[in-house]
DNA sequence: CATCGATATTGACAGACGTCGATGTATGCC
DNA sequence: GGCATACATCGACGTCTGTCAATATCGATG
């Protein structure tokens, strides 16, 4: 069975003023949108993203919070099953890297519908 | 005491890629994006930005539902008070209207992340 | 003023979500 | 092999969220 990633469920969409979004793309593209609306999620991405080299090892990650490694870690999984990190294991450590296309179609589908 | 509104909070971040985002920045954002992050909500937005004159009337927006009444007017009382829909009321209608400087830095935000 | 129609509010409930401590898994090193 | 370190998974807990039925509010109309 053929299975679109989220990135490429929202990247097909025609933006949301043109046409009301379908029942079927609307939960499509929610999950991301979801993922994006928390805001330990929002600094955690934005941390990544300003890393030097796009990317951040989890152990860079944490000392910014207040809170447990198991909840960083269900954080940064749920940024990646959304596909808006990518995940690499190196060694004993894990790299997380933002998705470009992913935010930028992402951020297409809601500047579309300000106009 | 001043405070913001939620467009307004958005509209004065730094790009999420140049610097880490504050706790107290990603706060403010984070209930926007959360707004948008329902199915439903997705829908009666694109409802609204996609129907002619950029605006409907509330009796316009349920028929694309299989929800109760009660349930529509919670899902745009969401949207209005995240600031993405502005509500007019003329008579006994109430019309929505898309925010579009709402959208737009939302976007710029979410873009900016992707660089 | 009584009534009707459009929308909002309230209260209740089930399911989802964020968080933690405890535990599991895997890699590197002695 | 044995141990330490980095990260993930599990199970449990309180809180938040989407939904509904019932009720309230507000404007128009007779």
């Amino acid at each position: 069975m053929l299975t679109l990633t989220p990135v490429e469920a929202v990247a097909c969409c025609s933006p949301l003023s043109r046409e009301p979004l379908s029942q079927e793309a609307a939960e499509r593209i929610a999950p991301m949108l979801k993922a994006l609306a928390d805001p330990v999620r929002l600094r955690l991405l934005s941390l990544v993203a300003s890393h030097e080299g796009g990317e951040a090892c989890v152990c860079d990650l944490g000392d910014a919070f207040d809170l447990s490694q198991p909840t960083i870690s269900h954080h940064l999984k749920v940024l990646h099953e959304a596909g808006l990190l990518e995940r690499e294991k190196r060694g004993v450590w894990v790299y997380y890297r933002s998705s470009p296309t992913a935010m930028s179609s992402l951020a297409t589908l809601i500047s579309d519908t300000a106009s």
